[in-house]
DNA sequence: TTGTAGGCGTTATCAG
DNA sequence: CTGATAACGCCTACAA
């Protein structure tokens, strides 16, 4: 690899001055300009990012930390890390794939300890999140996909569940169903205090009551087997639901499974929507279920750009919430009749 | 962030004696050692990666070339990355997850123009693959999630297409099927000369006449329609196929419609079997269909293993092949009577 | 066993 | 407008 002082030898210079003229960083002859460009053109000179960072004390990397694949699909956190990826590549950042271990503490502190990465972006937060302590106590520029319980003035892009849960709620009531359910995430997510678990649920209850429509919740089931039994509860307390709502894409299938097991279908008998699941996953579903589908990649993007702005520069921070699309499938309609 | 002066200063001794304890690079009196030792600790001193690596040319940091997200799941992708992630972790490496754009050759050059990284992990290899020629003429260390035509010497780890093909049609034959058919990966897929729809489709054929199994290929759905379409056509063409293997998840969900719509069931009338898919998906369907399930997290840690292997020493090419575990599900039985 | 000196490639400062 | 020079933090000779 050429560097530096090759390109000023063959262009008859100092090194200060290709530096200078390469970068714009004080005013070169055009002439001489001309000559360093074509030298480096002809060497094919690449800046060495390690020799920059180390003298500018600015990487231009992001990790992203990484949480271990759970449960769930993983299609999601996956668009979050390309997303991220991309807005970096973008804006001549490049991104650290950082698996999170058991400690992620630790982590965070070896991560950030070796001068690689500018700044962290975070996903998976959970309302109580201690990563964003210790990042703010140690000075670590972050910004979040998702967001703790109270944000304070950390950059942050989400969901925006609220406008989300008015739409499917829109939806469901715009079809002519007067109750509608809500089977949030597993209890264990839940119990975690996994954002989209806890915000979701509120909002789907609150806009409903908004919508002035029926609502039922309080369901928690994370997996097909859980699902099944949820419905068949469900149903046998309160046979008047003719519309439910699911975020669990194995509860789905249970649900499914227990629709087909009254001699039901779907739509005719009820309306399935799928909630922050993929279009994809949704796809799989016979027939395809309608989804809302959230904007990961776009969020992903969002993180990483807002991580960015806050290095290149200050400005107040930025907080961004985006709704999910609702993608419709073949899972909805107008409710049965006699419910 | 300490650096090595400010340790050497609170040890009195000299910046070399410092990095040569923590680094054992050359003896120091056990005194001097524990005296340099515990002002590291004392000052939380962690070694600048920059530095190191401007200085070894070496920057323990991994570039995995990310190709842009296909039709097909990206579960699989993403553990490929989680992985080798995963692996470059525990032996002290770096992993920068790079999106390929459109001109990966271009992108391959930029990451490694910038001395940022010391080698290149590949995935989605195609049978002919411009890349591999590039880093080789490039000399820049790599290896591969998968594998070219005649990957030569170049480190890969790749599915045991053989193997797999071979457990699917014991699996299969086992269960007292005589005919199996196969659909393959969708035609573009197959066209660009993506591996997996190459080695699969060639080994499935070859496993079954070695197992004296009659056997249809020679489809290519991509979609769910695709999928539906194709299963009529084979149950028109040959009557007398009982057991399905598919590799496209839409594809899946296409035959699975067409087995419900001529009033057929899975596993009763058809097995069904999901190749290079993963359980999760497979749990998506139902009945839970048995899965070949591709050993995505396995291959991203052996790739990532013998990339450094071959950065941290020589020694000869690794070339493994793992072949995928059969989950089983409910939609594999014995064969229709009457067939 | 320890210290000094030089250099990795870049940018910033300060003279010229 | 341009050139020398000194960092950045680390490692590896070489010298003491």
């Amino acid at each position: 690899m050429s560097s530096l002082r090759d390109v000023a030898e063959r262009a008859q210079v100092a090194v200060s001055t290709v530096s200078a003229a390469l970068n714009g960083t004080r005013p070169v002859a055009p002439a001489t300009k001309r000559r360093i460009e074509q030298a480096a053109a002809e060497l094919g000179y690449r800046p060495n990012l390690l020799a920059r960072g180390l003298q500018s004390k600015r990487t231009r990397i992001l990790a992203l930390l990484f949480p271990a694949p759970r449960s769930g699909f993983g299609l999601t956190e996956m668009q979050f890390a390309t997303g991220a990826a991309e807005a970096a590549k973008e804006l001549g950042y490049h991104l650290l794939l950082s698996p999170e271990s058991a400690e992620p503490i630790d982590e965070l502190r070896h991560i950030t300890g070796l001068g690689l990465v500018d700044g962290v972006l975070l996903m998976e937060v959970r309302m109580d999140d201690e990563r964003t302590e210790f990042l703010s106590a140690a000075g670590v520029p972050f910004s979040m996909i998702g967001r703790t319980r109270d944000p304070g003035s950390v950059d942050y892009a989400d969901i925006d569940f609220a406008a989300t849960a008015r739409e499917a709620v829109a939806h469901v009531s715009g079809l002519g169903h007067r109750t509608l359910a809500f089977f949030n995430l597993s209890t264990d997510l839940y119990a975690d205090g996994y954002g989209p678990a806890t915000r979701m649920g509120e909002e789907f209850a609150a806009a409903a009551r908004e919508a002035g429509l029926g609502y039922v919740d309080g369901f928690r089931p994370g997996s097909a087997e859980e699902g099944r039994q949820a419905f068949d509860r469900l149903l046998e307390l309160h046979p008047e639901v003719t519309a439910l709502a699911v975020m669990d894409d194995h509860a789905a299938v249970g649900v499914l499974a227990g629709v087909a097991a009254r001699g039901w279908r779907v739509p005719e008998h009820l309306t399935l929507l799928l909630v922050l699941s993929s279009a994809q996953a949704a796809a799989m579903f016979h027939p395809r279920l309608t989804t809302l589908e959230p904007p990961s990649a776009e969020l992903g993007r969002l993180g990483a750009r807002m991580l960015i702005d806050r290095l290149d520069g200050a400005g107040p921070p930025q907080q961004r919430l985006v709704p999910c699309r609702l993608v419709p499938g073949d899972s909805s309609a107008a409710p049965r009749s006699g419910a």
